[in-house]
DNA sequence: TTGTGTATGTGAACGCATTCACATACTTTG
DNA sequence: CAAAGTATGTGAATGCGTTCACATACACAA
């Protein structure tokens, strides 16, 4: 069955199936089952079996999946096969942390510039992504850049918000703690770190 | 209406409630209407009205909500009133990162404990923290602390978090991008931050 | 070639969350 | 005090996602 549309929790699941499938390609397997994937992911067969069932027949009854198939598949439904570029903005201790993720790259990404707006940071090299001025930010649109990332205090989201969107981004990863108001057409994910854990207590016994 | 029980959907909505709330109470507002709360936190205000009305009457017809009433009866749902300790395992760059992280505090978290097994990091001291020894995590139970985070390689994820788990901890917001497996009794969140960049190009036009 | 075992794919049932529409209740104004 | 305005709280309708159960299809062994 094809062309089905594909329900959002769904595509909330891709990268962690992409995830562990490119591990286990990595790993030397070459098929594996809906049973054995849920084990490494964490999720049941069944759900994964409907999930993959919303964008094509890709196993094979008795068999399994062909690991390699099904990578390249859902890093096509995620338009992933290309490289993408990404900014930064915001040097703070965790812009830094984020400019040295290695993480992004299995899923390919790379963020290419980072921007502050404190003088004492600007010039500085990490990775050889050199931080630049925050006014400088139209680069991003010469360097045909559409993902912005963002890691400034919640005081001054919203302002870095509206400069991405000005500079072209379609899409925001956003580490402030708040909600950021932007046009339709532009995609903005928040995470709000310690709001995680603020879920914690309430799951656990003892709180 | 008392005493229904609290979706799980309105539980992950009730940080973004409680730090829009403690926003509004430090900027010196007393009262609020759920319109207006959805504004400054980006949910509709029917969606906000039924999720307080799963743990009581707070608001006043014609009114509004009183902002410390609810700051205050969201805190107690989370088991948030008291201060919380959290370790952190991985004294890395987004380790790091996560010690100096300031927005824990508002939700009333103090990471207290560090480890790592670098020798070469043990001793240090970040915001009043030494990293310890991986090897002296059972500091942890001494401690009475309840909360891990975990920021190491994957490789590394699920021994650290098995480490844990023996330490008596019963939460544990895991940043290493892979499952990890625990004790039914035991909660985990994973933030795969990657993951959720990886989704981005899916919802944005030209991808 | 037939039988046994294994694993997929999917319609249907179910359950949960969102959305709606409006009765209810309070404030304010005249 | 009455009428108009405002905002909550909630049953009911809707929509979406999960779970189930099983028909379908392939592999392998004898």
């Amino acid at each position: 069955m094809k062309h089905k549309r594909i329900p959002d929790e769904t595509v909330r699941r891709l990268p962690v199936y992409l995830r562990g499938l490119m591990f286990l390609r990595d790993s030397g397997e070459e098929r594996i089952s809906s049973t054995e994937l849920g084990e490494v992911v964490g999720i049941h067969s069944w759900q994964i079996r409907k999930d993959f069932s919303y964008f094509g027949d890709f196993g094979v009854r008795g068999v399994g999946y062909e690991i390699r198939k099904l990578v390249s598949e859902i890093k096509g439904i995620l338009k992933l096969e290309t490289m993408q570029k990404a900014a930064l903005v915001g040097a703070g201790n965790l812009g830094l942390a984020i400019l040295a993720y290695p993480g992004f790259e299995v899923y390919g990404f790379d963020v290419t510039a980072a921007f502050d707006n404190n003088p004492k940071k600007i010039g500085k090299k990490i990775k050889n992504v050199e931080i630049m001025d925050i006014a400088r930010i139209d680069i991003i649109k010469k360097q045909n850049i559409k993902l912005g990332i963002i890691a400034v205090p919640r005081s001054a989201a919203q302002k870095v918000a509206d400069k991405l969107v000005k500079a072209g981004v379609t899409g925001i990863l956003n580490f402030s703690p708040c909600y950021i108001m932007v046009p339709k057409n532009v995609k903005v994910i928040t995470i709000d770190i310690a709001g995680y854990l603020a879920r914690m207590p309430y799951y656990t016994p003892t709180g």
